[in-house]
DNA sequence: ATTTAGTACTATGTGTTGCAAGGTACTTAA
DNA sequence: TTAAGTACCTTGCAACACATAGTACTAAAT
């Protein structure tokens, strides 16, 4: 048994909130990322700034590393193109590969928020 | 610079969106744990069962650390209690922090999914 | 009484991944 | 020449799910 009763003495409670909230995004930015690409090509700050716009915040450490393993696995292309306000942009593109893969991809995350909320449903009642 | 558009096929399918579907799963275990000790104490094993029933299959090497993790935040306590066909078994349950956090949870896996949705939603318009 | 099967909890090692932090490189303006 | 803004890239770490293997208790079968 041994439960506690110490609540609050840290006064702010749950700041591991943020880390299971960080926690619980891990897969859907691949979803997420693809589905932008699905809109049209973007470069890497273009795309943080549309997932900024969903609330989705992600990084460069973030983003670059994933873009780059999408790429190796055929998902994604890119190209080079030249900017009038710095260096140049790399625009990602969605391969044939990538567009049947994030249908793929969004059925799983339906189904994921269908189990999910089933589960947490019946604790509600 | 300027290459571009190294597509690359591998040929074969997708057997990596079952590794993407294992990954967007990731966090919301904890969420969907807390949400079955909400609606009463449960052991191990009886918890396994009930995520099997809404499609989240989980393994023992996935949940026996997760709970004890739990337990070690304070956010479950448990209890010993005896079996007529077995071994003991270790009752979980939810704590007043624990339900708390559960709470907040839940308002974060709904922000997630809005999001999610939002983004998604955009590429199929 | 010893073995076998079933149930339940525990421990260890590995691969993936998100992220913080730091770095390089190009462009324009002061 | 310097500074500021933009953009891309790399490294190292920590968290987590999972596979695998192991321990322990009970009851039925031999």
């Amino acid at each position: 048994m041994g439960n506690s009763e110490n609540t609050e003495k840290t006064g702010e409670g749950f700041e591991r909130a943020a880390g299971a909230q960080a926690q619980m995004r891990k897969g859907v930015l691949e979803l997420c990322i693809l589905s932008i690409l699905s809109q049209g090509d973007a470069y890497p700050t273009e795309i943080i700034d549309k997932l900024k716009d969903t609330k989705l915040v992600v990084v460069e450490g973030t983003l670059y590393p994933l873009l780059t393993r999408l790429k190796n696995t055929g998902l994604l292309g890119y190209r080079w193109e030249e900017s009038t306000s710095g260096p140049p942009r790399k625009y990602y593109k969605l391969t044939e590969i990538g567009e049947q893969y994030l249908k793929e991809l969004q059925v799983s995350w339906t189904e994921l928020v269908d189990a999910v909320n089933k589960t947490i449903e019946k604790g509600k009642k």
